[in-house]
DNA sequence: GTCTATACGAAGATAGAC
DNA sequence: GTCTATCTTCGTATAGAC
């Protein structure tokens, strides 16, 4: 495999979300972004002349991206459940291998308001209004009403994220539980009562992982 | 009135407080916390010997038992829907009058995992914990069984703190509001079906829709 | 692309005077 | 209870060599 330039970059913007993932945003410092990633000091403004802003802001975009990618993935299915159920996947995972120390870095960003980096909440933003959309339009190509779909969606994805939060403090997935329980549920009832869920014409054996 | 003694470290709490809401744990620095609370730098560690960290603590500690306060009132007047919407109400008031600014002050300590103060997610769990007990215990006392309680306990304290995260970055009271509606039909799905708000015994005029 | 050196500010914490 | 240093560490950012 050859490598005709330095991966420092991908690698460091790859650090940078995992250290927001874990440390929350204010902490994730370039020092730190160099210490975890092993890219050399010497090139950090050569990469990000934005400096840490811009380093931070393209790690929110990379996992923003990532996620949706998942949920698109469920959505490309056709599939309601699967891509609520990659979501909370995810999550159980991260927590578990992670220790419990380890939560979303969206959120990260979004908890701390800084007034010298507005672009960070824009970014935030962006990224839970992708998630949205993503599922809603699965909701609605299910049958939900427009209005309904959008606020399901966004229910989902706060029920997650707040989910997530607690079980680092309590050091428990039991909240993402309860929470994919209730959802469960809900989400069964909200499309059982459009017909969606019992549509014969789904012909698809196995839809792709 | 007379004032026996300075107020400084009770302001110094409060400001804590209003510091995590707004910009996070690790921006609330001791010499933030003075400039808001105009509070003398020479005491800081006459009142808090623990340093910083005691001083969060305490904040969240203030937080945390005044939001079970507020679910507790609901609680003493045996009414779970009472109990949620205060809930809800918090947070819708605090996001618009913050401008959007601000969030919940447990959650800012969740979020950034401090391995030098571990005491701090212990006390975030704490807060948590007892807000879902509140929740959870008026619930089954509505008729829920002890599990679905707890469960619907946890999954409505997510929903709240992940929407309320949503709406900053988004700077709109748009999820609270889809979380709010969601949550109000489960509850009353899940009541009504236990029987609990169809019970003749109950002799308020009208019951809540 | 990467190096070292450095400027500059802010942070937590302590010491000792009042 | 409150004051004023002061120490130390860490953070961002820049300059200039290689």
């Amino acid at each position: 495999m050859v490598r005709r330039k330095s991966d420092s970059r991908e690698r460091m913007v790859l650090s940078a979300a995992a250290l927001l993932r874990e440390y929350g945003a204010s902490a994730t410092s370039i020092d730190r972004v160099l210490a975890h990633s092993g890219a050399p000091r010497g090139s950090v403004y050569h990469h990000f002349p934005g400096g840490r802003a811009q380093l931070i802001d393209e790690a929110v975009a990379l996992a923003g991206d990532f996620i949706a990618g998942l949920i698109e993935t469920g959505a490309r299915a056709d599939d309601p459940v699967e891509a609520v159920d990659a979501f909370f996947t995810l999550w159980r995972g991260r927590l578990v291998e992670g220790d419990f120390r380890t939560g979303c870095p969206i959120v990260a960003v979004a908890v701390e308001t800084n007034d010298d980096a507005p672009q960070l909440a824009r970014s935030a933003a962006a990224a839970f209004t992708r998630w949205q959309e993503a599922l809603a339009t699965l909701f609605v190509r299910h049958g939900l009403p427009e209005e309904r779909g959008r606020r399901l969606a966004a229910f989902i994805i706060a029920a997650v994220e707040g989910a997530v939060i607690m079980c680092r403090a309590e050091r428990s997935t039991a909240p993402l539980e309860a929470a994919a329980a209730e959802i469960h549920d809900l989400l069964a009832h909200a499309l059982r009562t459009t017909g969606s869920l019992a549509d014969p014409a789904r012909d698809r054996d196995a839809p792709p992982p």
